[in-house]
DNA sequence: GTGGTTTGTACAGTCCTTGAACTTATGACG
DNA sequence: CGTCATAAGTTCAAGGACTGTACAAACCAC
C-alpha cells in the first residue's frame, strides 16, 4: 500500500494497545489497500499482499462491506482457471467529505465521495473583507449546506480551508491578515448551522490542505514541499508522507523567510521577506504597475494581470518575475537543503506563472542544494490548480474515514 | 511516558498486526515507562498509568525482568498502609551501548549502560586526515574493541558519528568533506573486526546524533533544531519527538542555507552560504586572523583561538561574532518559520561562544519570526558539550533496546 | 463429465488482554 | 498483641483476534 494510507499508528501516544486497536488497524490496512488500487481486489489479493491468511482477509473484508465501506463488484482479472475472484472497491454510496474554502475573494466548497472523486463543486466570488468574520463564515455555512443538499453523498465530515495561521487542535483561526481576521472560533460559527452541527470538523491553512490535495494525487512524492502563493506566499510541507504541520499547525510560513536580510522593508516588520520578492502584489510593484488594493476586489485577479503582461513580452515585468523566482529558488534550495527533500511542487498564483518562474528556480535549486549534482531534484506545477485547497480539504475528510475506519463502524446504526 | 520513548509503531510500515506485534508494543510500553521514570515504579504504578489491569502489567514485567532488562529494587514510595510495592528499575547489567565517533583531529568513543548512564569514555586525539578513510576506521574499530573491554558492560550494539552525509541506511558515508572522505563503506570496514561484527551496528551524521543526545536530555523538547557547528556547520532536527533524518538521511544541511544571495563564495560553489559567515574558519579570517590550516593539526583548536580573542575584546573578533549570529540567526529563523519549532538549541563551537553569539541569535529571532511577538520561542545552549555527539550515538543503541525489547528478548540466549 | 485450480468459508488452536477473586504483606488501631 | 483496613501482586476462566488446515464453491480445460 506504499504508505500512501498510514493505519493509524497504534499506541504512538502511549496507550495500551488492546485487541480492538489490532483489530482496527487490521481493518484500515485492509481498507487501504482497496482505497489505493487502481483495480478492484479479491479477498485473495488482500491476504496475498498483506501475509494475512485468507480467514483472515475474509473476515476483516466482511466487517469493511457490513459497515458500508466497500462493496463488491465484478472481479479485475479476467477469468483465468479456478474459481473467479469477487472485485472489491470502496463504497461509492459510503461517506463523503465536504470541503469549504474560505478565500480572500471567494467561498468554495466542494463534495467527493469515498473514493475521493468531486460529486459537487462550486465557486462564488465576494470580497470576504468586506464582511465581519462571522457574517462571512456565516454565509460559508449557508453555502456548505447548499452543497450537502446539492449531492446524494452522505457527508461524514467537513473541512476548512483558509488563508491564514489556523490552530487546527482548537478550530481556530489565529490570524489572517489577508482576510484581516484574528482570534476567530471558525468551527464555532460553522456549528450554529444545525446541518453542519453534526458533522465531525476540521481547520488547516489552504496550504496544508492543498499540498495533501498533491499528495493525494498519483504523483504523491515521499517527501516534498508545496508553494502556496495566493495573496500572502505559504508551503504545506509532506514528509515521509505525512503532513507535517508543526507544534502548534504553523508550518511552512517560507512568506517571511529572509531572502536578504538588507532587503526592503516587509509588512511583518523585518527586512527581505520573500514575500517582498515574490509575492503577487510585490511582482507587481517590482514591475512599475500598482498593486493597490490588488487581488480582485470587483476587478482582474492581480495573477492575470501579470500572465498579461509577461505574455506581451514587457521587460520590466519579465526581470520582476526573474527576481520573484530567483528569490523563491533562494529560500527553496534553503528548505531542501534542511529538509533533504527530493521535490518541489509549485502551487498557487505559481502555477500560471511557472512558464517564468519554474526555471529561475531550478537554476537556484541546482546551485544552492548542496547535493543536487549527485541526486535528482524535481521540481514540479502543481496538478492541481486553483481548487487544490477545497479539494484536498474534502478528500482529507475521506482519507481520516480510510484510515480509522472502525470509528466510522461504531458511530454508524448498523444497517437493518 | 511523554512520548520520549515512542514504542514501535506498529504496522506503520503496511503490516498487518498480530498477536506478538501488540505484545511487543506493550513491553516497550511497560519498559520505556520505568525508563523515563525518576524514581523506581511498581508494577501497580505501570498499571494505573497506562490502564492496563495488574494482571497484564503483572506479566509484561515477568517478561521484562527475565529477559534482564528490568530489575527488582526497595520501592520509591515510602510505606504508607498495604503491602508494600517493589520497585522496578532498569537493570544496570542490562544490555549497553557503544558509541564511536571520528572527528576531523579526534576519536571518541563511550560506552553506556541500559540506563544511559556513562561507565566508558576516551578520546584520542590524532587528525584523521592524514590516514585513510580504512587506516582511521581500522584504528577507531581497535578503540572500539578497547573500550567493550574497559567495563563490565554487555554491549549490544555500536553507533558510528562522523562529520559527514551519511546513508544510515547502508552504513555508507556518502561525503565528508572535512574528513576527505567519499563513499566510505564505514560500516563493513569496522566489521572486519571480529569482536565488533557481532554487534547491531548504526551509522549517522554528527549532528544527529548530537541533536539526539539532546533529546534523551531532560529537558527534551517537542521539535528544536539542534546547530553543531564543527568545522562544518550541520543540524539536527527533532521534529515531533524523532530525529527527522530526511529521506537519504541528509537533511540538517545549513551550513549552505543562503543568508545574502550576493555574499562571498563559498567551497560549494554556491554565493552567501551560512557557512562563509559562522564557519570556526570564516569567523577566524573576518575577524583578521589567518583560518589556515585550522581546527588543531596539532596545535590550538580553532575555536579556543575565537574565544581568547573575543575574552580580550578584540573588536575585530567581536564584530565578526555578530556578524556569525546575525546570519545563524537569520538562517534560524527560516527553519523556525518553516517548521513552526518552539526551541533552539546552539551546540558545538556555538556552546563556548554563546556568550557572544546567542544574544545576536535570539534578537534576529525576535525580528523574524512571525509569530514570536505572541508565542514563546527559547534560544538554549546545549546541554552536553563536545561529547554530544558520541554520547547521542552510544545512547542511540540502548534506546533502540528500549523502543523494541521484544528483539531483544528473542536474541537473547535464555538465562539458566 | 472429470480433473485441476483458485476463491472463499468453517473450525479448532494459540496468543494476549480482561475481570474478578484470591493471596500476600504491611500499617493502624484498640 | 491481635484484628482490621489497605494496597500489591497472582491466579484463572473468559473473550477477542489471528493462524492453519480442511473443506466447499465455482470455473476452465480437455
Amino acid at each position: 500500500m506504499s504508505e500512501l494510507l498510514r493505519p493509524s499508528e497504534l499506541g504512538a501516544d502511549g496507550r495500551p494497545v488492546r485487541q480492538r486497536a489490532l483489530r482496527a488497524h487490521n481493518l484500515a490496512l485492509a481498507l487501504g489497500l482497496v482505497a489505493d488500487a487502481a483495480t478492484p481486489l479479491s479477498r485473495a489479493d488482500i491476504a496475498a499482499s498483506t501475509g494475512f491468511t485468507r480467514a483472515t482477509a475474509s473476515t476483516l473484508v466482511d466487517t469493511l462491506l457490513a459497515g458500508g465501506l466497500l462493496c463488491e463488484v465484478a472481479p479485475a482479472r479476467p477469468p483465468r482457471s479456478g474459481r473467479p475472484a469477487t472485485g472489491l472497491v470502496l463504497a461509492p454510496d459510503g461517506p463523503g467529505g465536504l470541503g469549504l474554502e474560505v478565500g480572500v475573494d471567494y467561498v468554495a466548497t466542494t463534495v467527493v465521495d469515498l473514493a475521493g472523486c468531486v460529486r459537487h463543486a462550486d465557486v462564488v466570488m465576494a470580497d470576504q473583507r468586506l464582511l465581519r468574520p462571522e457574517q462571512a463564515l456565516s454565509r460559508a455555512a449557508a453555502q456548505a449546506v447548499a452543497a450537502l443538499d446539492a449531492t446524494n453523498v452522505r457527508v461524514c465530515g467537513l473541512a476548512v480551508a483558509l488563508p491564514g495561521l489556523a490552530d487546527a487542535g482548537h478550530g481556530r483561526v489565529r490570524l489572517a491578515p489577508n482576510l484581516g481576521w484574528r482570534e476567530v472560533d471558525a468551527l464555532a460559527v460553522l456549528r450554529r448551522e444545525p446541518r453542519l452541527a453534526a458533522l465531525s470538523m476540521s481547520l488547516d491553512n489552504e496550504a496544508n490542505y492543498a499540498a495533501l490535495c498533491e499528495r493525494y494525487g498519483a504523483a504523491g512524492a515521499h517527501s516534498f514541499v508545496y508553494v502556496s502563493g495566493e495573496v500572502g506566499i505559504g508551503a504545506g510541507l509532506v514528509l515521509e508522507g505525512q503532513l507535517y504541520r508543526g507544534r502548534r499547525g504553523w508550518s511552512g510560513e517560507i512568506g517571511h523567510v529572509t531572502v536578504d536580510p538588507a532587503g526592503p522593508m516587509c509588512t511583518c516588520g523585518a527586512r527581505g521577506c520573500l514575500e517582498q520578492y515574490a509575492g503577487q502584489e510585490a511582482i507587481l510593484r517590482r514591475a512599475g504597475l500598482d498593486g493597490g488594493a490588488a487581488t480582485s476586489l470587483g476587478g482582474e485577479p492581480t495573477v492575470r494581470r501579470i500572465v498579461e503582461r509577461a505574455g506581451v513580452g514587457d521587460p520590466a515585468m519579465l526581470v520582476a518575475l526573474a527576481e520573484a523566482g530567483h528569490a523563491l529558488g533562494v529560500v527553496l534550495a534553503g528548505v531542501v537543503n534542511v529538509l533533504d527533500l527530493d521535490t518541489v511542487v509549485l502551487g498557487g498564483v505559481y502555477a500560471p506563472l511557472a512558464q517564468w518562474v519554474q526555471p529561475v528556480v531550478e537554476q537556484e535549486l541546482q546551485a544552492r542544494v548542496l547535493w543536487s549534482t549527485w541526486a535528482p531534484l524535481a521540481v514540479r506545477t502543481a496538478s492541481v490548480g486553483a481548487e487544490a485547497a477545497v479539494l484536498g480539504a474534502a478528500r482529507s475528510v475521506v482519507r481520516g474515514v480510510l484510515a480509522d475506519p472502525s470509528r466510522w463502524l461504531v458511530e454508524r446504526t448498523p444497517v437493518s
